[in-house]
DNA sequence: CCCAGATAGTCAGGGCACTGAGTATTTCGT
DNA sequence: ACGAAATACTCAGTGCCCTGACTATCTGGG
């Protein structure tokens, strides 16, 4: 019997967090926006007048990724694409007044989910498990665009020796 | 300016984390199988004959997933489908000689793979890593079905002596 | 000025993940 | 024995996520 153990790998186990979340969200937060349809929202109260490309960065997703959450937004009238007059390849992204709203709706919905999701943690295992993952991707991240940072710490990511 | 910190937010997090994990998966493991194959492929070995409800269980995946899945092992020739005699609704499902030794390949570059994720953490943090995810998702997934915990395994499934 | 290369976005295609509706089969209460 | 309920699976529909190929636009070197 060759079976594994996927308890612990890390794969499987960021799968099934990111299942258990979807789910919650659902019953918590919304039926109809997503976790990363508000990520999306939230970039852009950020920064107005963001990017696809730049926007996609913040959240973490690809350009087919983010072009197709920001065609649903739009469809549903939270945000705005214009052509950006300086650059004609770009398109310019704000929320609507109805963007706004929806995002300041679902900030406090979510902030109320991320008690519960996080409830089995004391707040210092919060802190250690916040820590902890970002830690993982943000390596695991780097590992793919070893040189991509402008602005951010040039790491090599030494494999060690 | 009401925009949130998503890194203080556990279902970005795993998001990107598991993403993370897609890619390095890719890169390290195989282009054709998928992790969550692989996770199917594993509850085969470890008890051959399951029908696809119990396999879906194991792994966490819905009826319809655990079916799309299954259907592509099937095509591949990795695993074979029979309708179970004892009771005509469901299938028995057994790895195929190639999808055995499909398994023990990946297996291997599976292992690597997540030495290579978890190389950013210290071995009591991965320990800890993996507890506190754990308990997270397990909780979560409590959520759902919180009578699920009364009911024991079912047995009759029991594959041979 | 002009073209090669870089960049922003689109589109086709494959795979994961869920819900809700529908079919076939088994099981249970009467 | 019979019909209702439960169960295993399928199918349609929506959304996330990636790659690779393509279009349109901008930028820089000769």
């Amino acid at each position: 019997m060759a079976a594994v153990d996927l308890t612990t790998h890390p794969g499987h186990l960021a799968r099934r967090l990111q299942q258990a979340h979807y789910l919650l969200w659902n019953t918590m937060v919304s039926e109809e926006i997503t976790s990363p349809q508000f990520a999306v929202m939230n970039a852009l109260v950020a920064e107005p007048g963001l990017d696809q490309r730049t926007v996609g960065e913040r959240v973490g997703l690809d350009r087919s990724t983010i072009a197709e959450v920001i065609s649903r937004l739009d469809r549903r009238g939270l945000l705005h694409k214009v052509r950006d007059p300086q650059d004609g390849r770009r398109f310019l992204l704000r929320l609507t007044d109805e963007g706004a709203r929806t995002h300041r709706k679902l900030s406090v919905r979510t902030a109320r989910m991320n008690q519960v999701f996080l409830a089995p943690l004391s707040a210092d295992e919060q802190t250690v498990f916040f820590d902890l993952i970002r830690r993982v991707a943000d390596a695991a991240e780097g590992l793919r665009n070893p040189a991509e940072s402008r602005r951010g710490p040039a790491e090599p990511l030494a494999a060690q020796g």
